[in-house]
DNA sequence: GGCGTGTTTTTAGGATCGTAACAACAGCAT
DNA sequence: ATGCTGTTGTTACGATCCTAAAAACACGCC
């Protein structure tokens, strides 16, 4: 088996098929149609297999079976699989989120906790960094050496908070950074303090308002992790720390 | 636990999320956030196991982790849950259906073998009749007992075959059924028969040109199962049949 | 009988579930 | 300081469940 069919078979177990169900599919997709020995003379799967997986995957809409001897198989066309799929994806999702909406506690306000989280990986930071930024009624700082941190759902928001009359400030020694940011409407860019050494691990730095920061380091292997806190003394400290070091001079 | 609570477990668990995951998860949004222990407290889910689980939901973005002592855990918003849930699911099935569709057979052309094809499940017939539908060129003639069996898909795939100059006929013994119908361009209706009798098992009948045919019948517990053929020769013997023996008064 | 088909049962193997033991630590009374 | 109690986080291990894989079986056909 090629290593494409592998990961194909890989990817159609995370979507809930067991292995043989996923070779059987595909196998079936290679023949156009064909019998359960068929099946079992390109994959390794037991030719007296072939007959309940097959039936399993006719159960979840993936293949027709047509009753005669020997019994052939087809496979829905691959439009109409994927939209199978995704149908089923969709109906679990409502029911087990459902649920979730209606237990699920409405933190809101709550958040004067003296909690400091931290989050993984990069799209998870990119996502937390646009919550913050979305949460800002004054004023936000921004900084980051990585243009490729500044993704364009964070521009977005930037130039969204900007116009709703949020004072931005980007920081950056990097002038790719400065440039893509000097040109929102509204938003200001700097330099850092020259006392400041060039970091090589800092990530990201965003303060919102006086009560809300996140701070990422990115690591050796590009792997992106950060705290953040808000509305908790904890990050109106931080703040403070941080204003207080890029103000004064060295 | 209750009833919706489990209804939610089993659905995250079709969405790839092992039991104790889903319970720490649904727990989490109780709570707002917790420790391992505020978690084991309300779930079944023994507190030894919550560390490595709640690891494992970290990994999958579905919370955060405050370092801190006692851990403490907090669940992403519902709506970042959601979307994240819905990119890995994307993610998967492009992966999964790339090599599923460099390999498919493009078994155009060769559907004129003898075969008669067996579909089970009222959605998956909707479907295989709205395929048989659009690869009408000449005539269609279709027709069913039950209104249900009209879907909007259904009525939309009959409105574009005629105005495509496709000749359509229509045949129910019901008169919703045909005044629905009739109401469309194109569409002409009438009942079937009188010789033949009130068939309370029959579904519906679709007849496509000379060579594509679909016929089902419903069980007991309303569920449907339909045999199709397509351009071969058993799907003409049995237009043939159909035919005569409507047009032949008893 | 010999062969192919389809059904059923049986036997590993692996992941998850569930319990338990453990060291480290904090609070508190002796 | 010592001992007791309770909590936290880690680790280990048996029980259970599902899938994978093999084998045995019944049937029809040549």
């Amino acid at each position: 088996m090629s290593t494409d069919e592998t990961e194909a078979v890989d990817a159609f177990e995370r979507l809930g098929l067991t292995s043989y169900e996923a070779k059987v599919f595909i196998a079936l997709h290679r023949l156009g149609s064909g019998t359960a020995r068929d099946v079992a003379r390109i994959t390794d799967v037991p030719r007296s297999q072939v007959y309940s997986v097959a039936e399993s995957l006719e159960e979840r809409g993936l293949l027709e079976v047509q009753q005669s001897n020997p019994i052939r198989y087809r496979p829905v066309s691959v439009e109409e699989a994927r939209e199978t799929l995704e149908k089923r994806f969709e109906h679990e999702r409502e029911r087990a989120f459902d649920y979730v909406d209606r237990v699920s506690e409405e933190s809101v306000g709550e958040e004067t906790q003296e909690d400091i989280w931290t989050v993984r990986g990069r799209d998870r930071v990119d996502d937390r960094v646009v919550d913050l930024l979305s949460s800002a009624e004054d004023r936000i700082v921004f900084g980051t050496r990585l243009p490729a941190l500044v993704t364009d759902e964070i521009e977005a928001t930037l130039r969204n908070r900007a116009t709703a009359g949020v004072s931005v400030l980007a920081v950056s020694r990097t002038g790719a950074v400065r440039e893509r940011l000097e040109s929102l409407e509204g938003v200001e860019c700097e330099l850092p303090p020259d006392h400041h050494g060039d970091d090589q691990r800092s990530g990201r730095i965003v303060i919102v308002d006086d009560d809300g920061i996140l701070l990422s380091v990115v690591d050796d292997d590009g792997g992106e992790t950060a705290i953040w806190s808000s509305g908790s003394r904890f990050a109106s400290v931080l703040i403070q720390l941080i204003r207080a070091s890029t103000q004064t001079p060295a």
